[in-house]
DNA sequence: GCCGTTTTCGGCCCGACTGTTTTCAGTCG
């Protein structure tokens, strides 16, 4: 088993021990096991127990040892079998639900005998549930519809949609009177290709009016929390948003910690402690032991312990500043404290951009300013919306140099796609618009061309030959094994005319699966032959996965980021493709779409040889 | 279950919020 796979274990056995009433601290000590082993090197946690050195590991002992090292030799674990078989599988689905924790599912089970959501819903409906002490009318209703909704409530959104939630919501509170400092955080902030809800970090004098803004927001369902420093919405697509107040020395250790990652923050946590210096939402300060007047770390945060906790928020940070609080300006600052250059938000996965930072040697990440254009477009001529002429003038309209039209081919009849010589015509209107001048922006002329079932093109090479560029794509077949879809790509992409692969998986995300295919090996051929992935920028597709992209890119794969647009408001989605980029460490040289119009069009001709 | 110049038992993570209560338990992050 893989440490991920046994960090999952000791959770699961976390979760398990809480549903059954187990002590607190015991649990606890299973969920922090999981972190610890989170944080740790595959390669180390193999040397540890090698070693049988684990115990040596903070906040492993005697028993998660031995747990650890039994999953780590076998992938089984008797404890958690039996442990399994001890608790209805059906009150785990019940944490799902909102406001029910492992206390209240313990309840209902043992006085109501209920053991699922059927039962649970059944329950409420006839009005047991409210009569449970400790349960009321009010939490029967949220149970109720916690359970309708929970499909909506659990899952995630495109971080497009999430954008387009959180923009008007972040220049909304930047705007109220008194608010110093606004950002959304999160995972959104992060560019991650789906967003499970939306963190707002504000940092105002007073907090009254921002609370009451933000929890009558157009969109708002449902306000299910709303005090002086956080307040909670829902909106009808299900996103949930959550807005933290902070003052505004806290509004940099604050964002930082709730764009996370986790990985990251507990890689970053550590640093700190490995500095003398402790790091949470809270701030940065000295660590001078867990005696030095309350202060005490747990799960990253500094807080104060009740002997020492002062009244309020304010007197806290008082407290704190008048102790050894570390000042911070800004993001750049906190990393600089730490040793560490700058960390784009994008990069924080916990997955090396530490040690990058340290070396001081993060790439400069490509930036949506240095793009110039985009290929894989489509037009009516095949599925698209707007015609070539109204394509053209919305990426006139956002200053784009140069425009690639790829049509759909023939193969792809669903799309309408294009026959030989619709393509060649599409060709002849494009050389004629561009001698036109009618538009700044110059149009290449290209094609989606299908891949087929047998990793023929659609199209001849003589007709490519006809064309600037070739994108060329799977569309069909999607249920070959891999082995057969990976020598198919291949196939296609060892063709001449060949300039670049489209949507490497086909996956839509929250959707479908990709089909399957071995990426590493279509990447190498792809590098041998000179062709680009592209990074299919669509919002539901940010495919290649931009988890593959640093080492491909390595290697030396070239990329472009394409819309995929079929519309002309879709050209704006390179921008999701940017964060994808940003993610993948791409540095602008990587991308040909962020070079000028004469060199991309001789990128083109030396391909077409 | 883990931990220890407060050491081998008795602590351990808390702030904010809601809902059920009338002083607090449970949930969430």
């Amino acid at each position: 088993m893989t440490k991920n796979e046994i960090a999952d274990a000791l959770t699961e056995i976390g979760t398990l021990l809480d549903l059954k009433g187990e002590n607190p601290f015991k649990v606890r000590a299973y969920q922090s096991g999981a972190r610890v082993l989170e944080a740790l090197e595959e390669t180390e946690l193999a040397r540890l127990i090698a070693a049988d050195e684990l115990e040596s590991v903070k906040g492993i002992g005697e028993a998660l040892a031995q747990k650890i090292g039994e999953l780590h030799a076998t992938g089984k674990l008797e404890f958690l079998e039996k442990l399994r078989a001890s608790v209805a599988p059906g009150l785990v689905e019940m944490l799902q639900v909102p406001g029910l924790g492992p206390k209240k599912i313990k309840a209902l089970h043992d006085k109501l005998g209920i053991a699922d959501l059927g039962a649970l819903a059944a329950a409420c409906r006839d009005g047991r549930v409210a009569a449970l002490e400790g349960f009321g009318e009010k939490t029967q209703e949220k149970i109720l519809a916690g359970i309708a909704n929970r499909e909506a409530y659990g899952k995630r959104h495109l971080w497009w949609e999430a954008w387009e939630v959180a923009q008007p919501i972040v220049a909304g509170l930047r705007a109220l009177p008194g608010v110093t400092h606004a950002e959304a955080a999160g995972s959104l902030r992060r560019g991650l290709e789906t967003v499970g809800d939306l963190d707002f970090i504000v940092a105002a004098r007073d907090v009254v009016p921002v609370v009451d803004w933000f929890t009558t927001q157009p969109g708002v369902k449902e306000v299910t929390a709303k005090g002086e420093t956080k307040a909670s919405v829902r909106f009808a697509s299900g996103l949930q948003a959550d807005l933290r107040l902070v003052p505004a020395e806290q509004f940099v250790f604050a964002l930082h910690h709730f764009t996370g990652s986790k990985d990251h923050n507990v890689q970053m946590r550590q640093r700190a402690l490995a500095r003398g210096l402790r790091l949470s939402e809270w701030g940065l300060a000295a660590d001078d032991g867990p005696d030095d007047g309350g202060k005490t770390v747990e799960g990253g945060a500094v807080s104060v312990t009740a002997a020492a906790r002062p009244a309020t928020v304010k007197a806290k940070v008082a407290q704190t500043a008048a102790q050894d609080r570390v000042m911070v300006r800004n993001e750049e600052d906190l990393f600089r404290k730490l040793g560490l250059h700058f960390v784009p938000p994008e990069l924080r996965e916990g997955i090396g951009e530490i040690e990058t930072a340290e070396q001081g040697e993060l790439p400069r990440l490509v930036e949506a300013g240095d793009l110039r254009g985009a290929f894989h477009n489509h037009t009516t001529a095949s599925d698209g919306r707007n015609t070539l002429a109204e394509m053209v003038a919305a990426a006139e309209a956002l200053g784009w140099e140069y425009l690639g039209i790829a049509d759909h081919s023939k193969a792809s009849f669903q799309a309408n796609g294009l026959s030989e010589e619709r393509l060649l015509a599409q060709v002849k209107e494009i050389q004629e618009l561009n001698a036109s001048q009618r538009f700044k922006t110059h149009v290449f002329a290209g094609t989606e061309c299908d891949i087929l079932a047998d990793g023929r093109l659609d199209f001849p090479a003589d007709v490519l030959a006809q064309l600037d560029y070739t994108v060329v794509s799977v569309h069909n077949a999607f249920a070959q094994d891999e082995a057969k879809m990976t020598a198919r790509v291949i196939k296609a992409i060892e063709q001449p005319h060949v300039t670049m692969l489209g949507h490497l998986t086909g996956r839509l995300l929250l959707r479908r699966e990709g089909y399957k295919v071995d990426a590493a090996k279509v990447i190498d051929a792809a590098i041998a032959n000179g062709v680009i992935i592209e990074l299919n920028a669509s919002p539901w597709r940010l495919d290649m996965d931009w988890r593959l992209w640093r080492k491909a890119a390595e290697k030396g794969l070239l990329t472009s980021i394409n819309p995929d647009a079929h519309e002309t408001a879709g050209l704006e989605h390179v921008r999701a493709g940017i964060n994808a980029a940003r993610k993948g460490w791409l540095r602008k040289e990587q991308v040909l779409n962020t070079r000028p119009k004469a060199q991309v069009a001789k990128y083109f001709a030396a391909k077409r040889g």
